[in-house]
Parts: C-alpha cells; structure tokens; sequence
DNA sequence: CTAAATATCTTAGTGACTAAGATATATATC
DNA sequence: GATATATATCTTAGTCACTAAGATATTTAG
C-alpha cells in the first residue's frame, strides 16, 4: 500500500509536469475538484500551506485561465474559488491513463469485492486522517509531555 | 481512494515537518527503507529529481545523521546511500500513529478480506505504475502524434 | 592509450514557500 | 454609533530546494 500510495504520488508529479503547473497548484485543483467551489482560506487548511503561498497558487491557476476568484457578497472578505469547467477538463483528460489503468484492475472484482474495496477506502481514510491530527498534536505538545512513543511495531531498517 | 491518498501525502508532510527535514527527504528514507542500500543514482530515477537535487538530500540527511555514504568498492564512481538504522528509527517511531490506526481498521478484516485487500494493492501498484509510464510518454512524444485522449470517462467539474 | 560512457558533484539562477505585517471587511461592546 | 477585536486575504522580504549545465572522477570500448 505504501508503494501504491508512492506511485500515485509520482503519477500526481507527472501529471503537474506535463500540465506546466506546481505540484500544490495540482492539489488544489484536485481539492477544488472534490469539494467543489471553496473559500482560499479553505484551501489553506486543507493543503497545509499558508495563506500568502495560496495567494500565489491562485494567481498562477488563475493566469491559466483554470480557476476563477468570486467575491462573496454576503462577506466580501472572503474569496471563493470556482474551477473553470472548460478548461480544467485538460487537467482532467491527464488522469484518463491512470483512470483506464485502474477501470482495468477494477474489472476483474466481483460486485461484492468492489464494496469490499470502497469500505476499505472510507475507513483507511478516516483513519489516516485521524492519525494526522495525532501526530500534529505532538507537534503542538510540549516534549517532556509527548506520549514518548514506544516503537512497538517498528521492526524498521535492518533490511538487505 | 483519492481522497485517502491525499490524505496519505499530507500525513507524510505531517511527519517531515515533525521530523525536520524535507520533504524529498523523507521520501528518499522512504525509498532506502523500501530498497535498502542503494545508489545515488537510483534515488534520482525512483524519485524523479536531478542527481544534482539528490546530492542535497543525501548531504542533509547525511548531516542530520540518517544516512550514511559507502562508496562501492568495485565501481568507485557510484556512492550507495544506506540508512543508519539507529537514527532512522526515530523517523520510524512517527509512523506509529498511522500504523496504530491502521492497524485498528484491518483488525476488522478477516483474513480473507484482507488477502483482496494485499491482492488489490499489488495490482494497483503495478496499474499505477504502468499509466505513470504512459503519461510521461506522452511528454516526449511530438504533440502531433499524441493519441488525442478522448476524455471518455471524465465526468469532471460541475457539481454543486 | 585515447575516446566515449557513466556516476556523482558543483555552481548559478529560479521559483514556491514561510513569517510577519498590511489591508479590508465583519462582529462585538459600550 | 463609535471603537475595538476578530476574520479573510494579500503583500513583502528573505529562505531553501530545485533545475540546467558543466566539472570531476572513474570505468569501458576501440
């Protein structure tokens, strides 16, 4: 799963390569994909960037014609961030490699075991989602307090 | 799956933040631990950097103590990167909060489940793999000749 | 023995990032 | 209704990892 996880990292590398845009440029867009319209703090929080890097992100998704900025007029502070169909869709035809690739592993999965496969996606994220915020707690906590972390199941190096 | 990939990459930025390093760093750890001894060279095709760029990260975690260079004695022009197995496990040790959850999750799986699960990971991998291949092939192929990627399944943007 | 190939390192320059503060708007308090 | 505080984004200066191109060291081929 890990080298799975790796690979599709560097399938995202390539596709920010070819598409002439940053990786975090990327994330957004895929952000703004899942998620539709959102605020650029939104982004922020969810990227793990600071505010002044999504500033740039948008300004450089916005010259490429691939994002919008739209004022709220309820609170013209904010400002909500809208894909632009027409030409995101070039973004999108770079994951049909990867799209096809998958629909082909997919195919040879009952019904039952895709269901098997999408549980395992939900909870798999909630987890890793949880576990984020866990080790962002450490972070945040001072070290003498840290749960110092018994490596229980890190049987780690030692390999070939 | 997307989303918990995504999610897997933030973790990982998580960690390295934690950790101190950067974040190529902490995927060429990554790769050593996958691949054990490796030359330089290998970490910048598996990684897609430059040899210029991995000569930084093996000089930062180099001096940071994670690594260490073994310069091969039968061919002593390549440098193997080898991870230092007492230092790295610090770097392990904040995994375990991924692996914790993790863990809790297959603990609901029954061993059949989770043979699918090994199976489907495999695959994945490789499917991956395979279209990252296919993608980059697309950059070196004149735009003329490029097969036009009908957009077949990409139901893309507009939603709410 | 020279030329070409391979593996890593070096250097100069670029670009995305952070931190801190500026600006603009909204909300709360008196 | 005026002032203070909070919120959301942008700006600026400076940093750091990255690339491109070439330097160095070693190996292989002719």
């Amino acid at each position: 799963m890990r080298r799975s996880s790796a690979q599709g990292v560097l399938y995202g590398q390539a596709v920010a390569n070819v598409a002439g845009i940053a990786n975090s440029d990327l994330e957004c867009m895929d952000i703004l994909y899942l998620e539709g319209r959102v605020a650029a703090g939104r982004l922020a929080e969810v990227t793990g960037l600071t505010t002044g890097a999504i500033t740039g992100v948008v300004d450089r998704l916005e010259k490429a014609g691939l994002v919008r900025r739209e004022r709220d007029e309820t609170d013209r502070r904010k400002v909500f961030i809208a894909v632009v169909p027409e030409t995101a869709m070039k973004i999108g035809q770079l994951y049909v490699p990867m799209q096809q690739a998958m629909e082909k592993v997919f195919s040879n999965y009952s019904d039952e075991e895709l269901r098997l496969l999408l549980r395992f996606a939900n909870e798999g994220y909630k987890s890793i989602l949880a576990a984020t915020t866990t080790l962002k707690g450490l972070i945040d906590t001072p070290p003498e307090k840290r749960p110092a972390l018994k490596l229980k199941l890190t049987k780690r190096p030692r390999q070939t």
